[in-house]
Order: C-alpha cells, then structure tokens, then sequence
DNA sequence: CGCACTTTTGAACAGAATCAAGTTTTGTGG
DNA sequence: CCACAAAACTTGATTCTGTTCAAAAGTGCG
C-alpha cells in the first residue's frame, strides 16, 4: 500500500513527488470515481492502471482544445473549469469540475480535446492512460459498465445545463448553480450550506449564459431576500427551500 | 442476406413485418452508424445482436423518462426529437435525431431514461439490446471503439448546443441551427442547400432556447436579406457564406 | 370540407446587456 | 510585511433584444 502522505523510503529512488503512488484501494474518493463498483482483485489491477499523477498550479492547463487524446483523468483534489472555444474567441465554461469527476471524454470521440480545461486552484489529477483502459475495460466487466455510467452521467448533466441555459430565468439559473454545487460538497463530505465559490463571476456567469454584473446583482438580490448570505467568495445558504422553489414552481 | 424490402419467402414464418432482419452489413448507414470501422467478420456478430427493429408512427414515442433501459436505438428511417422535463412541467428539446443518429445513451447512467424521445414524423429504428452490446464490445475491440466514439461525440455535441444557448443572439442561433441541419443533410447524401424542416417552430425555438414567434421574425428576416427562402417547412438556403459569417465574426 | 393547429406580424413590455464609475480584494515585488 | 497595481466586484442609468399579448391568415389532417 502506498498513500500521499507516507514518507518516501529513503532507500527507494523516488525523485518525483508527482509519481508517489496513491493507490486507487485506499484513495476517499473511490466509491465517486472511476473504481466505483469493483471488488478487491478489480480495484488492484486498476491500481497499475492508474499510475502516473498530475499536478496543476492554479491557472495551468490540463489539456488544450486541439491536444491529442492521451489519457482521461479524475479529480483527485482543488477544482477545475472546462471550457469551449469559438473561432471567433468567444468562450464559454461548460463545466466545474471537483474532486472524483472524470474529465477529458470530449477527445474520444475525434482523438483530440474538444475544450481547455484549466486548474482553478492547486489541482491533483490521476492519469489514466486511455488505450490501457480501453483494454482493461474489455477484461473488467464492472470497470466497463463505470466507464459507460460515467460517459453516459456527462450526458444527462449536459442536458440539465441545457434546460438551464434554454428554459430558465437569471435567477432560476442562479438557484440551480448555488443548489447544484451545494449538494455535490455534500456527496463529498463538505458542508452543503456554506462553501467558497473558487471561480469568478465572470466564470459564473460564462457558464450561466449570463453577464458578470448579473451575477452579482442576483446575488445582491438573493441576500437581500435573507436567502444567502454572500462575502466575496464564501456562500451560505440560508433558505434552500425557497431556492428550491424557485426551481418547483411556475 | 436479407432486407426489408425482399419479399418474405412464403414458406418462412415470418408474421411480423417489424421483425424483418436488415442486416448492418448490407445497411447504407453503416459507416455513419455503430458498426463503423468494424471488419466484415465483426459486422456479422454486430448483425445478430442488432437483431429487432421498431416502427414508430409520427408522435409516438420511442421511450419516457423513467422508463428503464433496455436497448440502444438507431435511426433507421425518420426523424426524432429529444425532450428534458422539469418538474414543474417546463420542456426543452435537447435534440434532434436522424438517420444514423444513436438514441438512448442517457439511461446508462441510472439505467433509467431521463429524456423523452418522439418520432417527428413515421420512424424505423433498430434496436440493440443493451446487455448483450456490452458484452458483444468486450469481446471486439473496434465495436468497443464506436461505441465510446459515438457516446463522446454526443457530449460534444451537447457542448456545442451549450455554447449556442450561452453565448449566441437569436440570428446566431438561427444560423448555426441551419448550418448543422445542412450539413448533417449532406452527411447522408441529401442536399444541403435544400430540405423541409420535420419540426414545427415551437420545437425549433426550444431546442434554441427562443420563442416561436422569434424563430418565426428571424426565418422572415433571413428571407428578406435573401440568405434563404422559407415556404412553411421547405427551406432553401441561397447564402450559406452569409450564415457562415454570421457565426465566424464578432 | 371544416376545425385545430401552426405560422406570421404588430405593438407594448420586461429582463438582461451594456456602459460607466467607484470600491474592494488579491497577488506581487520591493 | 507592506505598498501598489491589477483584477474582481458592486451598483446605477440606459439601451436593446427577445418576450408577451393579440389578432389574423394559412395549412393540413381526419
């Protein structure tokens, strides 16, 4: 077994501290991620699998639109953006991205990235090199059907942002970001009334399909109301169900 | 070798029409479909698997929201449409399917469908038992590769609709809307310059997130500056430069 | 052939964008 | 560790795009 935070043998040649192994067994994140659903014996040879990490200072590149197909990766710690490009410079974050989501799918397809994905703050990324998992998915029956749950769970969230983005009203949209975030911290052990947003407005609103001062006149508003309370980057919420109504109703 | 149109041997007891074999191998959308890239060996097995097909009159529907998966589907013949419901009723069309168009990856996440699917006009779709594509693309690496390839592609894909409803006007949408009906028109070898709309504009104006009536201004508008000529649903387009450009600039 | 649905077009309205100015926060280098 | 510059945020006033409401005309299905 070997984690983070052990201490590297002084014995042992390891020199790069992006590759100390964290093995996917004894990883917090393993019932969120790629492993989700394997036994024992699985889980070990996904180890192998995964077995290279990234590290990301905030503001790095994961990958570029354009990059070629390599390896997909998981969230292993800080948070990250995605987002797409128009010839003519126009761009648009389709996603956050936190701790145990699988990011890099869009290249699949084509064999090249289809967006940037950029560190929003210190990031850890687990590597899985593609045409390995390609290959172990053919001989792990349960690993392949979480590669397709995983593919398929992209979907579905992308139809949520359409509804958002096609059906719903600035402070609709507002609700669903603030609700949404809340209880992805909660399916990881955070706080689901109180977190720091890690992006700005303008990324907020980019993904929102709206401007930044929008933003931050719905906030203002959503305070006002005693729903949040805002301080710069830190959420609390207050009022969830009236939040959640705001979504029910109409 | 068999085909829908081949007169049902007498003898055979082939009592249900819907039951004809087509089989992939000898089907024109193969290489637009699942059985892409696969070698004449391989398309035999994709044959028997793919071993059902499904005839829908226009405004049937192919699956509900909730309902459990059971297939993947293929378009065969016709045109369908996709729809996310929220709770309180709201609907948004997250897409429009044809020819080639694989349906029904949604429900692999939860094994429940989360979207409504409708025929927009009489529909023939092959069905793929979903269990058994599973275990059949374990066992052939190519089809194993489609597979993925056709699921990224959809999350491209919807990253694209993303960026049209977040950062697009009305006449952009518009365009681009056209753009990739003409284009993906042309994929299956009909005229990109001219073809009829299968969807009214109620549907057109929530897949972009506009009203009917703004669809209704902007298709008239296109019309005057004699980018295209609209007669109800039978649309010409005369400048696909100008619609090009419409998107490209800014 | 008629009724329901779809589409077009106009006029008034509303919500979000844009423009603008001032404030706060953050990150960096001295 | 502090000072400063750049970035991020808030708030107000105005503008504009697309919505809503309304009415009339066209289409097509049964």
């Amino acid at each position: 077994m070997n984690t983070t935070h052990a201490p590297a043998p002084a014995t042992a040649a390891v020199t790069d501290l992006n590759q100390l192994r964290v093995a996917c067994s004894s990883c917090s994140l393993r019932e969120l991620c790629l492993p989700a659903g394997l036994d024992a014996r699985e889980m070990e040879r996904v180890d192998r699998l995964v077995n290279q990490r990234r590290k990301l200072r905030r503001g790095e590149h994961l990958y570029h639109a354009g990059n070629p197909l390599v390896a997909l990766y998981a969230v292993r710690s800080g948070f990250m953006k995605s987002c797409v490009l128009q010839e003519d410079g126009r761009e648009q974050v389709a996603g956050f991205h936190m701790t145990g989501d699988m990011l890099g799918m869009d290249a699949i397809s084509s064999g090249r990235h289809m967006c940037d994905t950029v560190a929003l703050e210190d990031s850890e990324l687990c590597e899985i090199p593609y045409s390995y998992l390609e290959q172990l998915s053919r001989e792990l029956p349960s690993l392949q059907q979480q590669l397709h749950r995983i593919m398929s769970r992209e979907i579905v969230r992308d139809y949520g942002v359409m509804m958002l983005l096609g059906s719903m009203k600035a402070e609709e949209r507002m609700a669903a970001f603030l609700l949404n975030l809340s209880q992805r911290f909660a399916a990881r052990g955070y706080s689901s009334a109180e977190f720091n947003l890690r992006m700005t407005r303008e990324e907020i609103g980019s993904y929102l399909g709206l401007k930044l001062e929008t933003i931050s006149r719905v906030l203002s508003r959503f305070q006002q109301d005693g729903w949040i309370a805002v301080r710069h980057k830190h959420i609390r919420i207050r009022k969830a169900d009236a939040l959640h109504q705001l979504l029910g109703q109409r």
